[in-house]
DNA sequence: CACTAAACCTGGGAGC
DNA sequence: TGCTCCCAGGTTTAGT
């Protein structure tokens, strides 16, 4: 589901709802989303268990981001892995429902939390914060501490964030050179700058004006320059309108960020670009829909 | 090693 | 109403 200002625009927002704030119980209704992080997970008992008893009576200190990955810290030193992939959500409630607080199921709706989709429970000293997602391609991992993200190379094969003052034109520019793919398959790649996925990556090429199909290391300085600021403004930009909600995205308190209107190109394919009027054209790159006008984009 | 399809899932919408 | 097929904000893994 969601890229990096939606990430962001989540951690931002659930941060005032459960920093400082005690978790007294939790429910994994899924195992397989607290057992690993691969492709194909086969849910553990034994992880399960861990995962509801060791966090009792633990603080939270600190929501972080790193790529598109939520890291909620406690005062144990023990960490919260966050991926929500597609349709992951963390949702907030100030009051648990019947069926939190008696023990008991009571009928599920998608319109009252929690639905048939919260697959974890977090019920805080205050508030309850849910963890719904509709396909499981998410997963929620407990670690003893953060560096062992790192020993473990969780984090080894991505590139810059696009809010970090380390990424530059210059480091874009010669880190471009060296892919032998396309330009849309490298910023998907998440390699290089991380972040992108689906929807910032169309737009970003489409502001560049640069063919996302053209090969990566074919850009000139000049092109790299206006992917660059397309890049950093487009993600800016979206972080502070918080994010695009286009189908399951929402933020912590179920609100809806407001990017989605100026997408561009972004599920647009057929309509009329918004520079020329002429149609904008659909190709699949790396088995992903890929919108661009090809009169604008070079 | 670098790059690219396939896999992991459920649900909503289009077409019949 | 219902059935099939296609598609979906992302990695991870298997295969060339």
């Amino acid at each position: 589901m969601p890229e990096l200002p939606e990430v962001e625009s989540l951690r931002l927002s659930l941060k005032p709802y459960i920093v400082g704030k005690t978790i007294q119980s939790v429910i994994v209704h899924k195992p397989k989303l607290v057992s690993s992080a691969g492709t194909v997970r086969t849910p553990s008992e034994q992880k399960k268990r861990e995962f509801e008893t060791k966090l009792v009576n633990k603080k939270i200190l600190d929501i972080t981001r790193v790529a598109k990955n939520m890291i909620i810290h406690l005062d144990s030193e023990e960490i919260i892995l966050v991926h929500l992939k597609m349709t992951g959500q963390l949702v907030y409630q100030e009051q648990g429902s019947p069926a939190i607080l008696g023990g008991h199921p009571i009928e599920l709706s998608e319109s009252t939390l929690p639905n048939k989709h919260s697959h974890i429970i977090f019920t805080l000293n205050e508030g309850v914060m849910y963890y719904n997602d509709i396909r499981m391609f998410g997963y929620v991992l407990l670690y003893p501490n953060i560096d062992i993200l790192y020993q473990e190379g969780h984090f080894e094969a991505i590139g810059l964030d696009p809010l970090d003052n380390n990424f530059t034109y210059e480091y874009l520019l010669k880190a471009l050179k060296k892919k032998k793919s396309k330009l849309k398959s490298v910023l998907l790649g998440q390699s290089i700058v991380t972040g992108l996925g689906n929807i910032y990556a169309d737009e970003a090429c489409f502001q560049a004006r640069i063919l996302p199909y053209r090969l990566a290391s074919s850009l000139k300085p000049k092109e790299v320059k206006a992917l660059y600021n397309a890049i950093v403004s487009i993600i800016s930009k979206a972080v502070a309108m918080g994010g695009s909600s286009v189908a399951n995205y929402i933020m912590a308190d179920g609100s809806r960020g407001t990017y989605a209107r100026e997408h561009n190109v972004y599920g647009k394919a057929g309509l009329p670009c918004n520079v020329c009027g002429n149609p904008l054209q659909k190709m699949i790159i790396n088995s992903r829909t890929t919108v661009f006008c090809k009169f604008c984009q070079k």
